[in-house]
RNA sequence: GGAGGGGUGGCGGAGUCCGGUUGAACGCACCGGUCUUGAAAACCGGCAGGCCGCAAGGUCUCAUGGGUUCGAAUCCCAUCCCCUCCGCCA
């Protein structure tokens, strides 16, 4: 959510952010100025009158302590309290209005977000050389098959379409990712956290994938809640309506969790294996910072990130998102991009985003200091390791001629003893 | 699922029966000061957040949302959450 008083003080700015997020987020803004105007013409009309029962009332408490008759003043009150109803139905309706169309409106990007859209990412760099294959690599799916470790026929039987099975191998390969991936992170300074994976809206309002990605996302009706699609939803809602000790700062959180996306619209896109499913595991990481701060850590997270796939020996590209390819919340997106040898390009395996106080706004969590005075704060998520495309990067990157899997050297301490090879 | 009890400031905890100078006693924590070589102790002072406003100031908030009333932390209803007991259960 932005804020409203920055839409209300520099119109233009908010314009000129909202046009490089798209067109159709600017054109809220008008709707939003006309509204906020309506509602603070009536808001001082109620609190005028509001103002003049609380003296009142006050008189009138005083008669009575004195035992004079206080008729006279209840009489004359009656009407005002009626005026106050109809004011604040009004100025109820108008908020009512003004949150939705405030809900909707997305971060305003960082100016050091690319112009422009899906097309527009800028690579940063690349790491590793795309390894050169002696004989023809399979993709995940044929390395799986002979030894049985992904099952996408039962999944389907079982759930439908994008459900898989994983079994043998690949299980120790995607627990030996889940340890390795804690184990770095709380040598960081990140608190490992397991989280709830259902969540009520107000955590999906609040991260801002309500209202824009609501068509993502499973909802369990019986019981208003939502299966989050990331642990970003119950990391950031972990310090909702709160104010943090700024000494605290920043705080920092890993949390693992299974991932539930309805991957609405992506009908036909990435269909074969692993690859988009509608349920997997992810270690991911997040930060509540200090406002000043939050563009230095964006950039640590991002090295974490690099610094795993580096450990993991993942040929990779690092590339910031252009402003018109965001998601609601981002103000600022990096994502790690891991080569794919049998799809001859780069894959997206992670991802972390600088949500500044866009989310913190909605969530209220706030810091404060020694010299008092809470301020929101900035927070930022980004993907360790998203266990399902990292698994398939793994296969396809690490797999020999005989259609085994090596392990990569940093996962053996966290592998069966002797497991040096995935598929047997 | 059944029966009770409860949700007040950073924390603890009054106030709720009998509605009115209570945004909230008191204690702890924290910050500033006096004293001290320094610290502790003692003493003095400060210490919630939102909204409107240039400001002065006003207004709102005692889980949340409605209602009653001239006036609600206090009364009524609904919802959410927590605790205890019983039942069920990984």
């Amino acid at each position: 959510m932005l804020d409203l008083k920055l839409i209300r003080s520099d119109p233009e700015l908010v314009r000129e952010g909202l046009r490089r997020r798209g067109a159709q987020a600017e054109s809220a803004l008008d709707r939003l100025l006309e509204l906020d105007r309506q509602r603070r013409e009536i808001l001082v009309e109620v609190e005028e009158r509001r103002g003049l029962r609380n003296v009142v009332s006050e008189q009138i408490a005083q008669f009575k302590r004195d035992k004079m008759d206080a008729t006279a003043k209840i009489e004359a009150m009656r009407d005002v309290g009626d005026e106050i109803k109809r004011l604040e139905a009004g100025l109820k309706e108008v908020e009512a209005l003004l949150e939705e169309e405030l809900l909707q409106v997305p971060n305003l990007a960082d100016p050091t977000a690319p112009e422009g859209g899906e097309e527009d990412s800028v690579v940063l760099h690349q790491w590793g050389t795309p390894r050169e294959f002696a004989f023809s690599p399979l993709d995940h799916l044929d390395l799986a098959a002979p030894h049985d470790l992904i099952d996408m026929e039962r999944g389907a039987r079982t759930s439908g379409s994008r459900f898989a099975y994983l079994k043998g191998d690949l299980v120790f390969l995607q627990f030996a990712l889940v340890q390795f991936a804690l184990q770095k992170l709380a040598s960081k300074g990140f608190r490992p956290v397991v989280v709830p994976v259902l969540v009520r809206d107000e955590a999906m309002y609040g991260t801002g994938f309500f209202p824009t990605d609501m068509q993502q996302v499973y909802r369990v009706e019986a019981d208003g809640l939502n299966l989050v699609g990331t642990s970003e939803v119950p990391l950031a809602a972990l310090h909702m309506d709160e104010i943090l000790d700024e000494a605290e700062l920043p705080l920092r959180y890993v949390g693992y969790s299974s991932c539930f996306r309805r991957e609405a619209g992506a009908a036909g896109k990435d269909t074969r294996g692993i690859f988009r499913v509608h349920q997997f595991d992810k270690v991911e990481m997040f930060s509540f910072c200090a406002p000043d701060r939050s563009a230095e850590e964006h950039d640590f997270m991002r090295s974490i990130e690099e610094e795993v796939l580096q450990d993991l020996g993942l040929p990779y590209r690092a590339v910031n998102i252009a402003a018109g390819d965001l998601g609601a919340s981002a103000a600022k997106k990096y994502d790690l991009e891991a080569w794919l040898p049998t799809q001859q390009r780069y894959r997206e395996v992670t991802s972390c985003s600088n949500c500044t106080d866009y989310q913190a706004r909605r969530l209220k969590v706030r810091g404060k200091g020694e010299k008092g005075g809470a301020y929101l704060l900035h927070t930022l998520n980004g993907t360790v390791v998203a266990l399902g495309r990292t698994m398939i990067a793994i296969m396809e990157n690490y797999q020999t001629e005989e259609g085994l899997i090596a392990a990569p050297l940093v996962l053996r301490p966290f592998l069966p003893a002797g497991m040096n090879t995935l598929g047997r």
